[in-house]
DNA sequence: TTAAAAATGTTTAAATTTGTTCGAAGATAC
DNA sequence: GTATCTTCGAACAAATTTAAACATTTTTAA
């Protein structure tokens, strides 16, 4: 069986169940608990369900934590090693772009109190830095309940009326070949970030590293920078384009 | 049972309970105190929860202390009554305004199964109407934190770029004089909004009317309807103008 | 066809969760 | 104010869960 259609399976028992854990699924999937737990932890880091203790829980069960939070939620460690380092990039009077990944919502807690300039299309970006140092803007556009962010042509066009010195964005895969992303929206929003910036960072932990998703929107080019959490063999490559990489 | 079915069982005990202490809670759900306690502490650092000595309670019940927050719990029934008005007005299928007044923002309750587009500048009214019927636009530029909203001239020109059947905004002050606005920020963008709506509703409490703030910024005519809480002596020189007036 | 990469299984040490106990801090009654 | 009762959280131990490391198999691409 495929891990495709194992994770399809699982979404339909979750589905009757609203919860189950790793030790049914392994047994009626007829596959061992440690692929369970690596299906489960790719899923809940795309959203698709929430990772308990032992198992799994349907999405929005959870009355006050939205699919963004549990993103957020997931890999919390190499998220915030890369923001660390994103961080000493960002200098006083900076004007920064920040997109609405969770990687890149987590760079919010090192800038507080930087003498900077945000402009984001992501909501909960947008309720960090309200009482912090830095200066909001926020992209306007049609609201999307599941990012908790702007998207839609209207987003995109007023992008294009500022510039910012840096921008930092993240995808949902990245290989030598390019970059990719699970969506049309996400993919023409970071188009529109990194075409107004001089200087352009993509944070990505090491789990989107060599991942193909269903569509490539961009070549490497686009980005100056790949900050990330730790050396793996799928690095080279990428260096090898030319793209500088930043390590703790 | 996982800690995440737990606290989502709390949290719906506690939907319908407003408090509950931690005995009752450790006996509903089959645990010990102790477990309870980690659970309600966890969950009150998240701000899902208030902790209180002995259990827990709702959160919302208490004040929480924004500038804005206060603004709306000032006057609450004079502002439900003016929005319950309002919200009859409001048919399927319109695209309205609503800009970031506290009474504005109490229209958010009213119009939630409603089929509609909200297109406003305000980030409580996005935060309460982002799991409702209504698809939601926010408008983009510069984000103020004392009125949780967004302003400036960059969001003005936002706000062109939309055409709504109606709009539902809040003043300062109304007299026979005109409309009057504490700043000028809040001035233009009033005066932005009723430019490209169809039809204008000033939504404005007793207490508002006849007081004039500091800056005069339009004639009444910019409104269509004035919709408020109770008949004053005020009211026959505002409706003399040609201001049509619903009162409860 | 062969080599490289990805997915899966196994083992094992680390991390997380939970229950129990107990002294301290907090509330309540008098 | 004191005495009493309750609640709290720290510390520890037991059980479970997790993820890292490595071996093996399968898939993919050259």
């Amino acid at each position: 069986m495929t891990s495709q259609k194992r994770q399809q399976k699982i979404i339909e028992l979750l589905d009757r169940n609203e919860e189950i854990d790793v030790a049914t699924l392994a047994e009626q999937l007829s596959t061992s608990d440690m692929t369970i737990r690596r299906d489960l932890n790719r899923m809940a880091s795309e959203g698709l369900i929430i990772r308990t203790h032992g198992g799994a829980m349907k999405t929005g069960l959870l009355v006050n934590k939205t699919a963004f939070e549990n993103k957020v939620a997931v890999n919390l460690d190499a998220k915030d090693a890369i923001c660390r380092l994103a961080a000493q990039e960002i200098k006083d009077g900076d004007i920064i772009f920040m997109d609405c990944g969770s990687t890149v919502f987590r760079l919010c807690n090192f800038i507080r109190n930087k003498n900077i300039k945000v402009i984001t299309n992501s909501l909960p970006v947008v309720a960090q830095l309200i009482n912090s140092a830095a200066s909001v803007n926020l992209i306007g556009g049609e609201v999307d309940r599941d990012r908790q962010a702007i998207h839609g042509a209207m987003a995109e066009q007023h992008i294009a009326h500022y510039t910012a010195t840096k921008a930092f964005l993240g995808v949902d895969g990245i290989s030598p070949d390019g970059l990719f992303a699970n969506t049309e929206k996400e993919a023409s929003i970071t188009r529109a970030f990194a075409a107004r910036s001089k200087k352009n960072y993509l944070l990505c932990d090491s789990t989107k590293i060599n991942k193909e998703a269903y569509l490539k929107f961009a070549g490497l080019s686009l980005f100056h920078t790949l900050i990330t959490d730790k050396e793996t063999p799928s690095l080279p490559p990428i260096r090898k384009k030319g793209l500088k990489i930043i390590l703790p």
